[in-house]
This record gives structure tokens, sequence and C-alpha cells, in this order.
DNA sequence: TTGCTCCTCACGTCACGTGAGGTGGC
DNA sequence: TTGCTCCTCACGTCACGTGAGGTGGC
């Protein structure tokens, strides 16, 4: 009843007659198939409005064709993400059920830009060197962007960047660039670049990308393999395959210390589907 | 940038410093975890008012669990609620490619109360005596009624309801049943049924159905073949099978003349999923 | 006189997006 | 002085659902 109303005030369904004195609408059996046209446009997907253009004017096949391929494509994507998200939180049910409490870590996926970076590659032998020669490697990069007039982002943004280029998780033999973000047209980089090429540093635009899977773990550094493994097994369960290196950003703390017990990172991982 | 205004207004996320001279909002890098839970739970599909209350308490596993299956079972249904709608424009669409033009008929799913009813069922030697057979058939009804003082419902109710009982579409032999909608008491009615329970005329409940496609045909009787036909096509195309006769309701017009062209008919069958 | 059904506003829904109009630091 | 970024209201979104307060016919 309170639908006919609407429809009435929209232009949709205006009723057959309307008493005078009490404003009483009154519906003919005859307007039965413009409602039943309605609801089933309605049940189509499209909106009143569109319904309402459609009522209006004589609709050609084709146009009618046209708009239905749209709403096809639209309905398509909303079954993909209602079923992205029936994956979700299956994934977190099996969670709770296999480990029998809830993690504590919230993976998300989000957007990421490209980003001018200075770098310096290096394969560290083992894991347990990984803490002092990350903190060695972002002095150099420090002193040399010093050096070469470029400027570090600063400290909303992340001081201390890794990337993890080995394929797969290894306590030897770790495959890892450590990353400087730098506030610098592409143009006084080139330049920077051309005059110190045989240097190990590197000026590059790290690549952007369009699905990053991140999370984020508080405490002591040694821990963060907890949130690693949780974002692997995140990744497989919600049926994405990884799409480059991981990213370890230190966001806050005393990040250069290997020692503080309360460091602030976000891993990122860039994943595509299927 | 409005998203965190609102988290902040809703008590999501309250900036960890605001200026108090200038109102700015100052978030820091340890209310990233925080914000990332949000956007998690968000992405499960829990609304705002769920996620705040999810955040101010401890929740116990177990309670994080049945949250989590509420959500999965509705998260199905709406995969479910997609799929309908998108094998509803790809019917649709393939009607449209199929035959070149768009179909008059629109069909809908709808509900349908019980009834009662009275009602007379025969076996019609071919369909071209239908008209003729089923208009007597009524005076009839209505006659009996009259004697019974059982009330037929008035004019918005359609007039003449035939249920065909035949599973499948033929021209000889049809089981048709006459039925006629009475507005009575199951108490009342009962009594009446015990007087004359010799007679041909039956009284019952119609039953409900709580799906039932529906289409309407506005013209001549001879031309309702083509709703039928167009109905029984979308059911197929929709995945729904067939769960009881097809019901022909008169809604306006001169139902009981056969000649008359413009008549107004809704057909109506009860269906099922899968 | 008492219910009953209809009516017309007006407001709420959900999670923001979008101006309008204003202000502090460069 | 001019942009720039932030701010605070206030309103719009989409298709209704839900009172509040009122009226005509039984």
């Amino acid at each position: 009843v309170a639908t006919l109303r609407y429809y009435d005030q929209m232009g949709l369904l205006k009723p057959a007659h309307v008493d005078p004195f009490t404003d009483y609408r009154y519906y003919s059996a005859e307007q039965l198939p413009r409602l039943n046209r309605i609801l089933a446009l309605k049940d189509l997907g499209f909106s009143l409005e569109q319904i309402a253009q459609l009522l209006k004017r004589t609709i050609m096949p084709d146009e009618m064709r046209g708009m239905l391929l749209l709403r096809q494509a639209d309905a398509e994507r909303e079954v993909k993400e209602a079923q992205t998200r029936l994956a979700r939180v299956s994934a977190r049910l099996h969670e709770i059920e296999q480990e029998g409490v809830a993690s504590p870590y919230d993976i998300v996926i989000k957007q990421v830009a490209p980003q001018w970076v200075i770098s310096t590659r290096q394969i560290v032998g083992h894991i347990d060197e990984m803490g002092t020669l990350c903190w060695q490697l972002h002095r150099e990069l420090r002193d040399w962007a010093n050096r070469q007039q470029l400027k570090p982002l600063p400290e909303p943004a992340p001081q201390l960047v890794n990337l993890y280029h080995s394929t797969e998780y290894r306590e030897t033999d770790v495959d890892v660039e450590a990353v400087l973000f730098v506030s610098q047209t592409g143009k006084r980089i080139e330049a920077a670049s051309a005059g110190k090429n045989a240097h190990p540093f590197e000026i590059r635009e790290l690549e952007g990308a369009p699905m990053m899977a991140s999370g984020i773990h508080q405490g002591a550094m040694a821990d963060v393999l907890a949130l690693v493994k949780a974002m692997l097994i995140w990744i497989d369960q919600n049926s994405y395959a990884i799409a480059g290196p991981v990213r370890e950003l230190h966001l806050a703390g005393r990040a250069a210390s290997a020692e503080a017990d309360q460091h602030l990172v976000e891993l990122q991982i860039p994943i595509v589907n299927l």
C-alpha cells in the first residue's frame, strides 16, 4: 500500500481514478499488466527511474537488448561480489573452528600507488642477521640519499621498507631488497641516477598494485612470522594468487632497532584473482 | 576522508589527537590495526553498528562463531538472490535474441493465500467446447451458491476461475475444474457441505502457494496460449518446477462471453525451486 | 458514538558523497 | 594577497516502512 502511493508519486502507476472528495485511490484491473511489468523489470534489477523511462517510451528490441546486456554485466559482478563475501566469511569461520580462537590479524585488500624509491638488494645468509643488516642498509640508503639530494618521505610514510624476492619462505639465503621512499620528480631522479650508475644503490619507481593484501602486526619482530602465515592461508582460502614480492613496511616505533618489542609493521602482498 | 569523519562521528575510530584550535583530526600509526579490523569486518558484510559492538567488547570465540554463522547464512542467501536475478536477465536476453522482439508478457512471482471456494470438476472432450462449457458450469456454481447462501466474492476478486489438472498441455480430454471464490467461515461451509455431499459441487479450501508464477493476458481468449507457452519457457529457464495445476483467473470484461475479444486473464502456476 | 480504512505530511533507513560557506598556515 | 587543506553543517541517495494526526462512511 505504501508502495502504490510511492509509485503514484513517482508517476509509475497512477490510479485509474481518484475520488475528488476523499482522495481515495482506485485502481482498475486493466492496470494490472502495467503493475506486472513494473514488478518484472524490478526483478531484473532495474531502478524505478529506469523503469519509468522504459514505460513512457516505446522501446526498440535493440535498445532493450543493450540495457539487458548492461544489466547482465552488472548482475554478474554482483554475483561475484556476493560469492567473494561468502568466501571471506567461510574462511574466517573455518579458521575459528580449526584454531579454536579468532585470529588477531585482519587482512584487507587495498590499492597501492606507484612510488619513487631508492633501494639496494642483497642475499642474506640467515634470517638471524636480517635485523642488523637491514638497519645498516637503511643507514647507508639515507646517507646516499642525502648526498644525492633526494628527500626521504617524512614521518607519516613508512621509514623502513623491505621487499622479499624469494618466492617461498626460507631461513637461509634470503633475497631481500632494502627500500627507502623518496619524494622526487622523475626528471631529477634520472639525472641523479645517470651520475652514479655504477653504485649498488638503485633509483626506480616501485610498481603500484591494484590489489594488495595488507595485514598489520604489532609487537616483537620475531612474531611477524605468524602474520605471514595467516596472510598466506587467507590468500589461499580466498582464491587469490601471489603476484609479486612481499613488502614489509615499518610504520612507527624505533624501527631501526631490532631489539625493540613494540614494532608496528605492515605486510603487503600483491595478489591477483584465481 | 569523509569516511574517517563518519567513523569519528559513529565512535568507531576517534582521531588520536584533535587540535583544539583548528579542530583538525590527527591519526596515529597505532590506530591502523583498528582501522584494518573495521575494514575487514566490513568486508565480511557486517554493518558499522555491529562492528562498533564487536570492537567495544571483548568477544568470545564462540560468540564470534555464532555471528559468523548468521552472516554465512545471509551471504549464501545473497549469492542465491544475485544468481536468480542474473538468470532472469539472461533468460530475457536469450528470449530477445531468439525471437528478435521483446515478449509482451511479464512474468512475476507472488504469494497466494488459501481461499475458500466451491467447484466442480469435469473432463472436457475438446478445448473448443471449453468456452461455452465453463460459462455454463459457472452459472450452475452461482445458482448453487445462492441456494446454499454462500456469497461469491464481489468484483475486485476474479469472477471466473478454472484449474487445469492435466499435467501437460493437451487439446482433448482436458481435466478442468471450474471454481468460484466464496467468502465464508470454515464453520458455515462445513454445515453447507454436509447437507449436500451427494452433489457434484464441492466446497473446499483452495491451497495457497508460497511461490506462484503469474502472467497476465489481455485480448482474445484464443491467444492466451501464447502466455501459457511463455510461462512454461520462463519456468524452465529460471530453473523452477511446476508444483500444481495451472489457474486461469478472469479478472474483468464480459468473462462469461467467449466471443468477447478484450478479456483480462491472469494465469497462475504454482512453482518450486529446482 | 465507535472502529475501520483510507488520506497527507514528515521522518528514518545505511554509509557515506557532495557542495556551501568558513578558517588557519604557507 | 592567493591557493591549499582542513573544518562544520546540511542535504541527497533508493525504495519504501512507519508513525502522527486527520477524515469519511458504516
